[in-house]
DNA sequence: TTTAAATAATTCAGGAATGAAATAATTCGG
DNA sequence: CCGAATTATTTCATTCCTGAATTATTTAAA
């Protein structure tokens, strides 16, 4: 059984929180509810559609907008993952010629990553496939509360950066 | 490297969307990243302060609601992952003695599993702990705030669920 | 300049997670 | 009642991901 069948039938975490959880709690619960739902559509959509997954394609899309290529530290930093992470996403993409690694000449202990041509034409018609799925998943909101919870989201991302520093 | 060390001083891949993508693609840019900010902090205190993980967290919290136990399946469904994945949780939790597998007399097939006295003991510790950290990490919104975006995550969820019946 | 510290990447062990296949028990149609 | 389909759980191969240790290179300090 995979999570869209069991996602169809069932209610989540978030749904079933007791009236009494905390404000905080529900919204946490409701947050990460909500990002499950779509991050397991995205991962089953492009395992369904192109054979891949969503650090591969994530990957991809790092270096897509980055032309002249980028370390392995600077994936790892932006992806947000840890640098053997990083290692093991990049050889599968290499052994099926999408990346390529270049050994930067300026610096032997680096090497610069590159999308292939056939990288990028891969790529390419994956990202305009994705951005139809997330469309149709998102775009039922309308515009002014897409602003608004894109807005609210970002507000709650700075204070969490915040609490970093201070009591946690 | 960790993820809070690397989230510290860099954009992550949200912050860097660049200007003209799609209203949707940003929204759901910024969900991910909001969400992975906080579930990566989460699982580094779980780690920390209790040596434990978040699905062995999540499991328990889903047991200590369900005083008369859940069977494995009823717990892949509210956990929303694979049956497999609900095997290898519980083996590990029985392992420590926190929760326990019993043979259902209804039903031959089926285990009924429940948190041991030293599982409740452990869970209520954690649970206290986890709640205060996230009113830490979430609480900073305030409460208007908080209801409002707590309201317009719930309306994309149901869109979320929708999408799944039509197109896509 | 030689040594020490810092940085870049890889390797490794171990926990998660999936989907598919296997096993066992139940239910249902005839 | 019997066999077929369904349901519950486990096992397995594969991928992902982390944090720690390792190797190689660069930078900085004495």
């Amino acid at each position: 059984m995979n999570a869209k069948a069991r996602a169809a039938r069932q209610p989540d975490a978030e749904t079933r929180a007791s009236a009494d959880d905390h404000d905080a709690l529900r919204l946490w619960l409701r947050l990460f509810a909500t990002t499950s739902l779509i991050e397991s559509r995205v991962r089953r959509l492009l395992q369904e559609r192109f054979q891949t997954t969503l650090p591969r394609f994530d990957l991809m899309a790092q270096l897509y907008r980055a032309p002249d290529g980028l370390s392995m530290g600077e994936l790892s930093r932006r992806m947000m993952v840890s640098g053997g992470n990083v290692t093991g996403i990049t050889d599968a993409l290499e052994r099926d010629g999408l990346v390529q690694r270049v050994p930067d000449p300026e610096d032997r202990r680096v090497f610069r990553v590159r999308l292939t041509p056939a990288g990028r034409r891969s790529f390419r018609a994956m990202a305009t496939e994705h951005e139809r799925w997330i469309v149709g998943i998102c775009g039922g909101l309308g515009a002014a509360e897409s602003r608004q919870l894109a807005a609210l989201l970002g507000r709650l991302k700075a204070q969490v950066r915040d609490s970093e520093e201070d009591g946690r």
